[in-house]
DNA sequence: CATGAATGAGACTTCATTCAT
DNA sequence: TATGAATGAAGTCTCATTCAT
């Protein structure tokens, strides 16, 4: 288990390895439980190592949360085409995010849990991944309200809690998509839509709302 | 700071104030970095007492959770009054779960980040609380739903989904009110229902939610 | 070897005994090279003890410098009579530096050698404790002059260079004291008298500083 | 900072490069704090190099000790004429010494300090360069007898502890002169000759000892 | 009931030193 | 010749936990 040992690798190479070990390990234990030691085991390479190519616990821990989020934010990014009216520019984006958060549940428990659990360097640098994904969303509700010629503009602060909301139900969806077998990102999606963009109310009263056809 | 250090009081007494001390420090500083040499400090006992009347952290930490979870349903319980239709209920429950963990920040940090990112122990305490919250909205739901008189029944897991983002919903948006100034609970009830029971979707068309106006 | 394993003792005792081994050690390896392990274990007590009670590295060593700059000092003081004339009351300083030195050679290593190579926070304790010294030998020039009638005034800094000089010339005088078998404290200061009082011009022309003939 | 980074220089140069820097680096943190990458880098050199050329941390110290023992005395040697009579050679020797330690600090701080805090197989190394000098003055000291037509002998023993002292109280005033700004290498030597070669005594008594006036 | 005294185990980190190119 | 890559060993420090009084 863990990665081939192979000497003698670039530089490069050997620090994503670190960093793949490092999140794994930092996923799986926590931030504080997980030891160096156990890190630089799975990276196949030692302690020294490490240190020498990454500094620190902190730094190490910072550079795999930076590296995730960007990862996170490009997926979702990738995933979304702007063209589009805001109810499926939000479907496309959360089914990217169910589908990345459902292959790095390791990286993603990183980024929900670990790194806001430990204080302000770790928790700043999520915030800041979390600031662009609410003000994407926080856009796509302005674009809704505008084509639904809605008249008297949402409160800022109203929007910012809506936004929190979404992004709250989302993740929190997520973390339980990872843990219930069978439920595949497409189906968290549309449960996510269906609460968000439906409505509890709604679709009580049998409105649900329907995803396109067309996508694999 | 601190307890005031009294002598001879009754084990019941010290044990609360000790669980008191942990939850304040579990709360601040983690699980992993919580020390038991602070916890006894701030509890005014000296370290051998906490271990004899709780055994070790983690079951300090267990009894911790339990404590604090009993509490947080027993508040929505208490907040919610079983006659009134399902948004009734919904919005009463809202608001006594925003005011409790405003009200208990360090408790709610224990419960809602502490306890889920340090393995399974803890964990499926928590989630033996959230089973029943998310049970007490699974009832509300089919009691919508039978009110609405909705024909097909929502297939059981939709249910679970929904409610599961309804409930990471609130706990989002609990976060985020403790952390913004200005935000009472009623206020982010008043989001949540929007958010959850009209969807956007109405929202944008200018059909929100409207709470009662009954309450101080 | 070391101290003999005696359980549970009061922590003035212990930490006696921790500086004791300190000393020792720091004396014999250097401050960077001795190492905590190996001064707990001459102590006889585990390493967290030592840290308990000392908090750490330069803690301890500090404590040991105060610890024993002072005993120095207090010696130097309790040997010397203030109503003798200057030179009788260098004569007597001057033995019990000496003796003292000599008694204590890991201590006199501390101080001499090992608290100055290792940066400001060591050199100025010691540093102050030379001060002291040197402003006993100043008080002693000063009243030399006087009861010589001398006119005009040593420079200051001219004074300050000279005691500068003693001292330095003392201090390296125990050193080959402690190396040197069979060289007595009151012989070294009977050589540190003829040296710095008469200088080597009378000593070569035959006018040695005569010792009185009273003490043990 | 460092030495400029020149590829393929003879290999007599780099050597002498890596001293330069190994010096200054084993004067300014001591032996145990100073490390090998540091020495490298500021040579402009890779480490293995360092390692090819000088072997190992210890063998790099003792060249440095070598090879600045050597420099010192051979200007000591340089700067006294032999024909003259002791005082005079000794007042030359001396501002030759504080003029070569004022101008070479971190070497002074290797010599004096770093080399006798750190065991026998360094301390060895500036023993012997130490001798050298003792000889130097303790034939001075005889030659000042002889001048003197002083009759008893002194006692070898005598001798070597004057010889000590004299050098101990140079070296101390080295270390002060480095520190106390617009001291001269002359003024030093200065305060030196009154000390040693008049005693306190005859200075109080208004005979100091006079330099001569025609140098520099 | 309550605590001062004490420690085994393990964490992070650094360093001198060596390969393989 | 010269170096980027790599590590074994050791050091400081912290913590949960337990005696013995």
């Amino acid at each position: 288990m863990g990665a081939v040992k192979t000497k003698r690798m670039p530089r490069a190479v050997r620090e994503q390895q670190m960093l793949d070990a490092a999140v794994q390990i930092f996923g799986r234990r926590g931030y504080m439980a997980a030891s160096m030691d156990e890190i630089a085991e799975l990276a196949g390479v030692s302690k020294p190592l490490v240190y020498l190519y990454l500094n620190s616990k902190e730094d190490l821990f910072t550079a795999c949360i930076r590296r995730e989020a960007t990862a996170l934010t490009d997926a979702v990014r990738a995933g979304v085409r702007g063209e589009l009216p805001a109810d499926r520019q939000l479907w496309e984006g959360l089914q990217a995010f169910f589908a990345h958060t459902a292959e790095h549940p390791h990286a993603w428990s990183v980024l929900h849990l670990q790194a806001r659990t430990h204080g302000e360097p770790f928790a700043a640098e999520v915030a800041a991944m979390r600031e662009e994904i609410v003000a994407f969303v926080t856009r796509l509700v302005a674009a809704a309200a505008r084509e639904a010629h809605r008249d008297p503009d949402l409160p800022e602060r109203e929007v910012a809690g809506l936004a929190e909301a979404l992004v709250g139900a989302a993740e929190s969806l997520a973390a339980w998509a990872n843990a219930t077998p069978h439920v595949t990102a497409r189906q968290a999606a549309a449960t996510m839509m269906n609460f968000a963009w439906s409505g509890l109310g709604n679709l009580m009263a049998g409105h649900p709302w329907t995803p396109p056809a067309d996508e694999a």
